[in-house]
DNA sequence: ACAATAATGATTGACGTACTTCATTAAATA
DNA sequence: TATTTAATGAAGTACGTCAATCATTATTGT
């Protein structure tokens, strides 16, 4: 009933516990006859090395840095406070983690950082990317150096993260799509789209994949070009109130991220009845769940996406196989009911 | 930089590494004075102490059994194969998980099993419960043995459960109740009611969170009495088929549990157009998702549950806190664009 | 057949904590 | 003060693996 150890391993092929090592941990000086030798006799008794132990003698502690924007947003302080839950969490495991949060947008201040840590950048690096040759350069050196990489919330194609750790923000702008065509009852109208900021990979993106459903399936319903409020509530709030005084036929709403409270203010304070999509949960977006000024929140949750990184770029040094269905993250719909 | 060791924390507070361990492990004979310098010194230090190590030292290897239902739902064969693959997956974290499949809805299998079971049932159990006093007094008796316990899936309430691992079943109702209150959008009509088995908690539970939202809501339309499936797909199709012909005016339908096929079958080969909710995602469903016969999908994702099942039952047996954030079932809403 | 090399065995000491035993010291009681 | 009792220290073994060392045995090439 006990556990099958290395030392049974090692009786059972008939060779010396110091074989059994050499072929666990791929040291050289094994001929192949013996390595076949050894695994035969480990699957025969389904031997599982403990990984527990194996860390203990390594001393292996894992270090691992989060590199985050330091946006205002409630999203990022969300993903900040996330960070710091799991660290004291994951400490009793030997898992050290340090955050640093730079400006947003900015791809100088990554690499910057980057440059600054040096070797305290530790075992591996999960970033909040930002399109830019500098920082896909950074990363590729990173990995040439060793330093296990995923990228985080936003991604950073083309470049040498092993993995990235977010949402298909395509998918999250065709799910707002095809909720807005089902919430919306008229027979025709506008719809609105408000964003942050067209520099934002991911906003473009949801862009993207609304316009998609919106072209496809809903030709009773017409897009309006899109509001960029810089994450700002006042400018939204600005531009979007001459929106819909322009137009009177404004039937859905979608806002993709960012200065979200800015539109559920001015909707509030409109007579329209709108359909209404947005990004984030919030206190404020929750409110206007409850209160039914907004139908649906699209959201990916930062408590797992953080969880799912250390769990990666623990999987990733332990050269361990990764749970693929456990690391989705996935693009979670909230209406009144769901609220967690 | 190196950790901080037990050790480091006897230096500190000028005990010996004896008495750090005896606070350590909440043994008697230290002096409360005592203990406080040395709790003290671990704050100064920081130190966490090390779980690895203390696992590998006590020899502690956690065995939980899994006692689930054996329906023939794609739901249950689900729960059984992540049970499956999270048990060779914590088995290198020196976790050793066992499954019982037992009938459904028979309270007396599962006092059977447990029973058969005897102390080879290990440190915590988590139960697909069935209501019922014998199932209510087995679990009470576990727990007075020491064994922790979880129910999953389907609770157990007024038992001794530590925990229930699963999703609010009322609140997936309602859910389902908002979603379809907005996606018809006909003034007026009959919605449909398809369960299970009108024994079933969950279920029932669901219903009743749906009929909330449909009275309090929704008076332009009509809940019909609901259809009792018994799981089983030919008796959805024709009892669903029989409604339908009776009633011409059917804009909506809640399906909530069980016999899915059936209801989409039955609704693909009619000619009216009705929003339609429905649970668990299959093969069937996802195709019904992507066709536009279905338009939502309320799931409990049985992976997460799993896993989730097995970090709470792990957190009792150390005595460690839960991260109730990370263990919180949420209610998955799936439409075409988010499907994983 | 001999040396040179490669493969394997045997042994040992970490790693950080648990837990026990035995000796010692301090505090409480007679 | 002597004696019991409680609190602490000192030291060691164990857990399962890693990693290094040194000794021994096969396997090569010459």
């Amino acid at each position: 009933m006990s556990r099958v150890t290395a030392q049974d391993v090692a009786e059972e092929a008939g060779v010396s516990l110091a074989t059994v090592d050499r072929v666990l941990n791929k040291r050289k000086g094994v001929r192949s006859e013996t390595i076949e030798k050894v695994t035969s006799a480990m699957d025969r008794l389904d031997f599982v090395r403990d990984q527990t132990a194996a860390n203990l003698a390594r001393r292996r502690s894992y270090r691992f840095t989060f590199i985050v924007s330091a946006g205002e947003t409630s999203f990022f302080s969300d993903i900040q406070s996330e960070i710091e839950a799991a660290k004291s969490h994951v400490a009793k495991e030997r898992v050290d983690i340090q955050m640093l949060a730079v400006p947003p947008l900015d791809p100088q201040a990554i690499v910057n950082a980057i440059e600054r840590l040096g070797d305290d950048i530790g075992d591996g690096l999960a970033l909040v990317a930002v399109e830019s040759q500098a920082v896909r350069d950074s990363v590729n050196s990173l990995r040439a150096r060793g330093v296990r990489v995923v990228t985080f919330i936003s991604d950073i194609p083309n470049s040498q993260r092993e993995r990235f750790v977010g949402i298909d923000n395509v998918a999250a702008g065709r799910v707002a799509g095809s909720l807005l065509k089902r919430f919306i009852s008229a027979p025709s109208g506008d719809v609105a789209l408000v964003a942050g900021s067209g520099t934002l990979r991911d906003h473009c993106e949801r862009r993207m994949g609304f316009e998609q459903v919106m072209r496809t399936e809903c030709q009773h319903l017409n897009v309006l070009p899109w509001i960029e409020g810089e994450e700002m509530a006042g400018v939204v709030e600005e531009k979007l109130s001459q929106l819909m005084a322009d137009n009177s036929n404004i039937v859905g709403l979608y806002s993709l991220g960012g200065g979200t409270r800015g539109v559920i203010d001015t909707i509030n304070s409109a007579k329209q009845k709108i359909s209404v999509v947005t990004t984030e949960l919030s206190k404020h977006t929750r409110a206007a769940l409850i209160s039914g000024t907004v139908d649906a929140v699209l959201v990916q949750d930062p408590g797992h996406e953080v969880r799912s990184a250390i769990r990666v770029l623990r999987a990733l040094v332990d050269d361990a196989p990764i749970n693929e269905k456990q690391e989705r993250i996935r693009i979670e719909i909230f209406v009144r009911d769901n609220l967690p």
